[in-house]
DNA sequence: GTGGTCTAGACCACG
DNA sequence: GTGGTCTAGACCACT
């Protein structure tokens, strides 16, 4: 679960907040399940604890995730519309790179078709609605 | 020239390489113009001159400006090319934003709104063809 | 490790560069092995970390190392390839010396002498396969 | 005369000597000839008097050419002799950079194909034996 | 601990 | 005046 490059110039925490965050979008982290301990994660993924903690408490912060003190991190209710506007947000940054395209002179269909493949490709890689891990908080 | 925010979290280094480019780009500075000296821009910029030297020596290394020791930095031929050609490499992040809106639920009609919208506004700033500047070499 | 020369006209920054290159087409560099960090080579050559992180970041530039912050460098994955490209691109240098010294009247047998004795020199210095430095990303 | 190039990344002082050499090799420049005047040369290629007195001083110390105060500076006898031999001592370089593509894998017969073509392309532009340059010192 | 950015200032080579 | 190398030290982000 999760994977993680450690070659990658992307810190490990943001690799670790995306993977979540994608496994919650596609379902199979439901909400309300409780999320992996820090500890075992740590181990699992070869990962500094401080690492998976700073990941965790960023998704906290963005009420993805909660800590329950003594029980652990649960995923929030709501934790996929939070996910969403927290991406329609960043739309920004698409609409910047976008800009920089057009000035270059790169066609206006050359983005539009990198868009609608990455696109195609999401579609294949459709929800599993089965495989889900949920979890009663009690 | 070159507008630099300090508080920016992007590095200023990289803010003036952005900076050089979008001029280029413009035809603001034609190729084979002389760039403005180190010394100069750090003063103009209040930004230190290594900071200045550290841009100025990435923009050659990616070919769009070059140093003639002792005469100063100028616009490469074939500078445009080469920011279009750096720019198109790029386009894995486009495609990797795309992919992150996809999974978000975000629909594609959105994104590529977004993405017509900035070549809508990058076609209003045309390139100025009065104003350039160039330098005779000597 | 790497051999520097404070006296040599040639920067320090490129003597290390060299010196890399030079352990990684030996074999005693492998493909993926940790690099000294710049601290720890800083302190061995008694050279400023900043001209350290200069040679690296060339190095990096040419795709021969990478860095992961807060992890070190390390030695790429076809930084073999990456330096004899490198060099095949400075053919240029021995081309035009060679015309220099065809002007001069030197001899063709004198300059191919030279190339010969190089190239056996180098056969001498063949790859070392043990002491091999190698890192399993851990 | 002596054509200099303002954007190489070649010091102009040391192009003008590259030049000045390469004409006494030809032949163009005979022993004995009253080299332009510093004043001269300065109008004619647009390069900083103290340019062109650093290149004729350097010339005067590798013995090529030789001052005669108020007349001006003129070719030594025995410039040509000076020049190879001082092409000879840099055959070092010509090693270093063998020494380097042996240890990048480059075949030896990639760089001798090189030398060879540049000793072929040097045939073709043979001495030209007319056209010379004299001026009696008296 | 790791790398990365930025500042400040000295010294050199080139013009 | 120009760029280029090197040193020194502060401060930040990531692990």
């Amino acid at each position: 679960m999760f994977q993680i490059d450690p070659m990658s110039r992307k810190p490990v925490y943001e690799q670790l907040i995306d993977s979540v965050e994608r496994y919650v979008l596609a379902g199979i982290l439901a909400e309300g399940a409780l999320m992996p301990s820090v500890r075992s994660l740590s181990a699992e993924l070869s990962v500094n604890p401080n690492t998976i903690l700073k990941a965790y408490s960023e998704l906290d912060s963005r009420k993805v995730i909660h800590s329950v003190p003594g029980r652990g991190y649960f995923v929030c209710d709501g934790a996929v519309a939070a996910i969403s506007g927290h991406k329609l947000a960043r739309m920004s940054e698409l609409s910047q790179l976008a800009s920089e395209f057009a000035a270059a002179g790169i066609p206006v269909d050359t983005v539009i078709a990198c868009v609608n493949e990455a696109y195609g490709r999401a579609a294949h890689t459709e929800t599993n609605t089965n495989g889900r891990i949920t979890d009663d908080k009690g």
